[in-house]
DNA sequence: AAGAGCTTATAAAATTATTTTATATGTAAG
DNA sequence: CTTACATATAAAATAATTTTATAAGCTCTT
């Protein structure tokens, strides 16, 4: 049994067709079409039925079943050709999402120079949702999410690191700025918001809020880069709303708290594949990041 | 590549020499030379270090990342072989511990058998923790299962059906069968326990309330048959600690309370492969469960 | 209703890959 | 220095898959 049969039976659940598959892996149609006769000869049952009156390619239920190991197994296949592959080059991918990396990495980057251990790592620079996809399908191997939940991937083993509750930013000229003790998200239906589109974590806050006040906020803009989001919050054009760990080092900006009793906080987490092992560099680097948050 | 290789390398890891390995399979010697190499080819790495200096065969940190992806494929595979097979004879194994059993499974064979579904269903008599590897391993499609924690493994898909509190049974005569109200765990100190030793959510339950109350309990036996305990227990030989749902249907048996603070719960859920297909069969077994437990 | 066009199946030949056989090499122990 | 044990190597044998060529089933068209 050749590891390929699983790839053709894969393509043919996706494309449903024999000939499809055979042009799409460069064999001809019979390799296909033997190939799948192979692996129902091996489990002893019909994994698709080849309705030609109606033309059309019907996957039987243990076709259905086995369909989701082979997704699993060629999953894990590729996982572990790329995992190896950075092993020996002694890569670290390292995913990282904009907001926290604005805020933490420098803290981080420091930390592993002095531990000479800045070269191994390759930065992914990505948004959580994206980071989370990469990390199961094996191109990262580590990576920092930003998220509201607590939910995780049965795959993915998760360490919380800590989390901050979301505040609203204004120009240190804004009349609300003198409201150091907070606002509720109520009282800004009036305001112009712009907001930080390449967070789901952050798009999905706003939407909590807006709904749990039912009202839909004034939004004149979306940006994906949080220091042109700050400029603009600067220029007294609109405020916005952010997780505190974005909190700019300036002081033209104010960033004030929301008093509403429920509202959504910003955890950020450690993450990687539940049955990747950690290497010494890995280890190291899980150390670190755990010291500067704890301590 | 045939998958061979990774059955090979597989034994490799576990067994660590080329030529018990190929007697294990029943190939040449040369047969796994061949298969590792082509294995470390594939992956451009060195999977193992044969070490023949101290006749022993180092695994490389690659080599131990690929097994452990090794190990997923090849159970992956071997659960999708077993429940196709299951699949196509149209049975389904159902596991289900003593305890549960005694209290649930007439009621559950019963809503069954008017749906004319008995016949489709092969029953796994044992206890929850074997089930639990049995399930891992394919062995068997939906269990119902008895913890005392909401621990879950990634792979597998549960849903709690209900908790009950754990309570002490004793003969009709027996002095504390008056105390109606209950009695704290500390003031069990001079009985006599015979436990039920088949099942680890029992004997952890017992664990817990003795390191709490500080005293070891005097267990003077232990079965593996809940009749026998109780039969025990009538004769007044011995107090037992049992899960509310353990409740006999008899008179010279009375159960009480247990008034401790904190306590365990033993919880009874109903689990299943996390990437399992249910067929209707399947599912309509989980729709009688349900309805037998929440109406 | 016959033929074109599309899809999948079948069988024999060709190709490719793995396994065996035979042997070599390296190391430890006697 | 020889034996014993473990793994590697190379060529031959074997086994498996793939290709080529062709057939068969079905729909649609003319």
């Amino acid at each position: 049994m050749y590891l390929h049969d699983f790839e053709y039976f894969n393509q043919l659940i996706l494309q449903k067709s024999f000939s499809k598959v055979a042009a799409y892996f460069n064999v001809s149609q019979p390799t296909i079409s033997s190939a799948i006769k192979r692996l129902e000869n091996e489990l002893d049952t019909t994994l698709v039925i080849r309705d030609r009156s109606h033309n059309e390619l019907i996957v039987t239920p243990s076709g259905q079943q086995f369909a989701q190991h082979v997704a699993t197994i060629l999953n894990e296949w590729r996982v572990s050709k790329a995992e190896i592959e950075r092993l020996n080059r002694q890569q670290l991918f390292f995913g990282i999402p904009p907001i926290i990396q604005n805020s933490y990495f420098a803290k981080i980057a420091h930390a592993l120079q002095q531990r000479q251990m800045l070269a191994e790592i390759t930065l992914v620079e990505a948004e959580s949702s994206i980071l989370r996809r990469r990390l199961l399908a094996g191109e990262i191997d580590l990576a920092l999410l930003g998220t509201i939940t607590n939910d995780n991937d049965p795959e993915l083993s998760r360490t919380e690191l800590g989390r901050s509750p979301f505040r609203i930013f204004l120009s240190k000229d804004h009349p609300l700025a003198q409201k150091k003790a907070g606002v509720y998200f109520a009282d800004l239906k009036k305001e112009n918001f712009i907001i930080f589109a390449s967070s789901f974590a952050h798009t999905e806050a706003i939407r909590i809020m807006a709904r749990q006040n039912h009202f839909t906020p004034k939004i004149i803009f979306q940006s994906h880069d949080v220091n042109f989001l700050m400029n603009m919050v600067a220029e007294n054009v609109a405020i916005t709303f952010l997780s505190e760990v974005a909190t700019p080092n300036r002081d033209d900006i104010i960033s004030i708290p929301i008093l509403d009793e429920a509202q959504p906080m910003f955890i950020t987490s450690l993450v990687y594949r539940t049955n990747h092992m950690l290497t010494p560099t890995q280890q190291a680097l899980l150390g670190v990041i755990d010291e500067l948050y704890h301590h």
